[in-house]
RNA sequence: GGAGAGGUGGCCGAGUGGUCGAAGGCGUCCGCCUGCUAAGCGGAUGUGGGGCUAAAACCCCACCGAGGGUUCGAAUCCCUCCCUCUCCGCCA
């Protein structure tokens, strides 16, 4: 959420921020409503006040044993005027509320202007493809000759954009898991931040108002799976519970930044994706994940997305997978984003760089609506935190990734050599009876 | 699922209708004292919004789990919901 007073303070470069966003909502609205909200306020506090006298001198006079009949008759007066503009109070806040939650955050000053993802600037490639001396086989081609990726059986259990994995691909996915996991619980010693990453096992459904504090709710609430039964959530990605196991409080500036790993289930109802990547892994209804989240000080979260952004593609360097890295432009960026780089593998099936890692800085957007603060040092005053996250990696992608880069001509694929240790040994998945 | 207890400031905890934004303690900060540290002594210390101001001081409004209600007046009484704890039952 957008702070009111920044948009009050420069209405024109918060519409110019929204244009640069393609995104048609006007600000008018916001600001009138705003404005008679804040004199309705200044009204009722008076009358609030008046109240508040009246029942003080009521309280005095009766201890005196005075009587009080007129002024308890006048008090009853100022509270059916204080009734009539509650109700209208309420419903202008609720108005200006529901604007305010719709508008996406602003863009860092660093982030490309452009229409879409045609105008995502490439900031830089690592790795080379492989060439291959025959037509490279797509993920799902290779899971099924192994025997390890099974969509047809998943159908049967759930329906589409689920899957099943067997054998030596479950054991690839636990592998990848425990290595991204180990590799960011590991790292940070000799960062500037000067910590690793803190693991972290989550819930993995959750109330709306989570939702709401990272940005998802109100406006993509149909992207959620929901159990309306118990009025919880499926998360659609770690970055929710994490990021809000921190919300309503008041944090010490000592212990900023707080850098958290989490690999959980992610779940997403794909609403608007009909028709779109319906082959392979890539696009699930159901994915696992190793989220790295941060929070930390507005002074530096832009070093810290860099260096977010840097573990994440450790992992990718470690795996020897060729990627590369592209920010995204102001009319690509994610709706709670000021800033975002996506990490794209390269997919010799297809022949093109996909997502497998999207890393934002969402400044005080999401620390706002969740109210995660912190006192500095120095002033005392409490101040928005920055939060930022990114996918270290999205292990289901990473699998199609690893199954297209490292397959043999004779069906099997060869396993990264940091993975070996986690595979119990294993150092190539060959078909069946070979 | 059944029975009971309870949710108060960064933390612990007192407070059953007005003088309570809230005693006391811990923590934190400032000062004093002291070879150093600790202890001791004195003071300060919730959040959000508004007014005034150069900035403060100061003043006003709201907030004692959430939402309603009763009342001139609610942390305190009533209702609903959420959560925590204890015991019993069930269970990975």
């Amino acid at each position: 959420m957008l702070d009111i007073r920044q948009i009050l303070a420069d209405p024109g470069a918060v519409q110019k921020a929204l244009q640069n966003r393609r995104e048609t909502l006007s600000l008018e609205s916001v600001l009138s409503g705003e404005q008679e909200l804040s004199a309705l306020r200044k009204r009722w506090e008076a009358l609030r006040e008046q109240r508040n006298r009246l029942a003080e001198e009521i309280g005095r006079k009766k201890r005196n044993g005075e009587d009080v009949s007129a002024r308890m008759e006048e008090s009853r007066s100022v509270n059916t005027e204080i009734a009539s503009l509650e109700s209208e109070l309420r419903k202008r806040e609720e108005e200006l509320q529901t604007q305010l939650l719709l508008l996406p955050n602003i863009p860092h000053d660093s982030v490309p202007v452009g229409s879409d993802e045609r105008d995502n600037p490439e900031v830089h490639r690592r790795g080379s493809p492989r060439s291959f001396p025959y037509e490279p086989l797509p993920h799902w081609e290779i899971g099924a000759r192994l025997g390890i990726l099974d969509f047809d059986r998943a159908a049967i259990l759930s329906g589409s954009r689920f899957s099943v994995l067997r054998g030596m691909g479950s054991r690839l996915e636990r592998a990848l898991s425990a290595y991204m996991l180990d590799q960011h619980t590991g790292t940070g010693k000799d960062r500037p931040s000067g910590k690793p990453y803190t693991e972290v096992s989550v819930p993995l459904l959750v109330r709306g108002e989570m939702l709401e504090g990272t940005g998802q709710f109100p406006k993509f609430r149909e992207e959620s799976f929901a159990v309306p039964e118990d009025s919880l959530f499926l998360i659609p990605t770690a970055e929710v519970p994490v990021t809000n196991l921190h919300r309503e409080s008041i944090l010490d500036e000592a212990e900023l930044p707080i850098k958290y790993v989490s690999c959980t289930p992610c779940f997403r109802r794909e609403a608007g994706a009909a028709g779109k990547d319906t082959r392979g892994l890539i696009r699930q209804h159901q994915f696992l994940k190793v989220e790295l989240v941060w929070i930390t000080r507005p002074e530096t979260s832009y070093d810290d997305h860099e260096e977010l952004t840097r573990d994440a593609e450790g992992i990718l360097e470690g795996l020897g997978l060729p990627y590369r890295r592209i920010s995204l432009c102001t009319g690509d960026i994610g709706f709670s984003s000021a800033k975002t780089y996506d990490l794209e593998v390269w997919m010799p099936a297809q022949g093109v760089y996909r997502e497998i890692s999207s890393c934002s800085n969402f400044e005080s957007f999401q620390s706002r609506r969740a109210e995660i603060r912190y006192r500095p040092r120095d002033t005392k005053k409490p101040r928005s935190v920055h939060t930022l996250n990114g996918s270290g990696l999205a292990v289901g992608r990473t699998i199609a990734a690893i199954l297209e880069n490292f397959q043999e001509q004779d069906g099997s694929v060869t396993i990264p050599d940091v993975l070996v240790p986690y595979m119990g040994g294993v150092r190539r998945i060959s078909p069946p009876g070979s």
